[in-house]
DNA sequence: CTTACATCCTGATTGC
DNA sequence: TGCAATCAGGATGTAA
């Protein structure tokens, strides 16, 4: 279930824990996710020390010595937790727990993932611009490089809905369900609007309200609407300052119109019909 | 190239 | 209460 910025808390917070231990083995329980985990992952991962931790778009790329690094990605159901060996014991259920990380500290990391649409693969540092997960990204949302003239020029002459567009992760990467509502309820552009059809003002505003309501969600730690944890088990604070997700039927904050729902793209869409046109 | 849609899978919630 | 239908933060592969 998360985003840009559940993963870039969970980044934040599993930093300060592992970024210089060593891992020494790696249990995997249940090698089918997406795609299933490699036989010999465990053996590549054993041995590396943990150097840094990186994000990109949706993914979290732990970057290990002797020049490999993880990619993963949480899919829906995904998460990576610190268990610590005398804190947390025992307070877990193990049901989906998928890979185990044992680290030298004595604490460990473990993949858990009810629904298995996650990823973990083992890629050559030097090869993951090139590997197909990464190779297709669009611009981060929070950087130069999404500005007004890029999205202008990306969607143009585009037919489908604006909010399909920003969920398209070679359009932009990084930006999900939950914050494509949000983004869009900022800028006051009805989620169902044909991309080719905003006006540049719309676009502009479209590219204003995108880091502030990232950047807002990082600092609370992103947003728990159902099961979201971070890494230490603790949940996001960003739901309370949700202004359209998940408020079907609920009054707009700004206007007072009961917020409405409708599907774009398989997906459930909340927007104001009177603050968004 | 673009768009529409099914599909992978389990669990929580909703509706009857 | 019980059970079935519906929905869930995502990405991809296929077809049109």
């Amino acid at each position: 279930m998360p985003e840009l910025p559940e993963v870039e808390s969970l980044r934040r917070v599993l930093a300060r824990s592992i970024v210089g231990r060593t891992i020494v083995s790696v249990r995997i329980n249940e090698p089918r996710l997406r795609r299933a985990v490699a036989p010999d992952f465990p053996k590549l991962v054993s041995g590396r020390k943990i150097e840094r931790l990186r994000r990109r778009a949706k993914y979290l790329i732990v970057d290990l010595s002797g020049g490999k690094s993880m990619l993963s990605h949480l899919g829906m159901s995904g998460s990576l937790t610190y268990r610590d060996k005398d804190f947390m014991t025992g307070q877990f259920n193990a049901r989906h727990d998928h890979i185990h990380f044992q680290l030298d500290d004595g604490n460990a990391m473990v993949y858990n993932d009810p629904r298995r649409f996650g990823l973990l693969k083992l890629v050559p540092r030097a090869d993951l611009e090139s590997t197909p997960e990464l190779s297709a990204l669009g611009p981060e949302p929070v950087s130069n490089a999404f500005d007004a003239a890029y999205l202008a020029r990306t969607i143009h002459g585009r037919k489908a809905a604006i909010k399909n567009l920003l969920m398209d992760q070679r359009v932009v990467a990084g930006i999900g369900n939950i914050y494509a509502a949000e983004i869009l309820f900022r800028a006051g552009v009805r989620p169902t609007r044909r991309a080719g059809r905003l006006k540049r003002a719309e676009i502009e505003r479209i590219v204003d309200a995108t880091a502030p309501i990232l950047n807002a969600a990082i600092d609370g730690r992103g947003t728990t609407f159902r099961s979201y944890r971070d890494s230490s088990g603790r949940p996001g604070d960003f739901v309370t300052r949700l202004k359209v997700y998940g408020r079907a039927g609920e009054p707009c904050y700004v206007c007072g119109t009961p917020i409405r729902t409708t599907t774009l793209g398989q997906r459930s869409s909340f927007y104001c019909p009177t603050c968004q046109r």
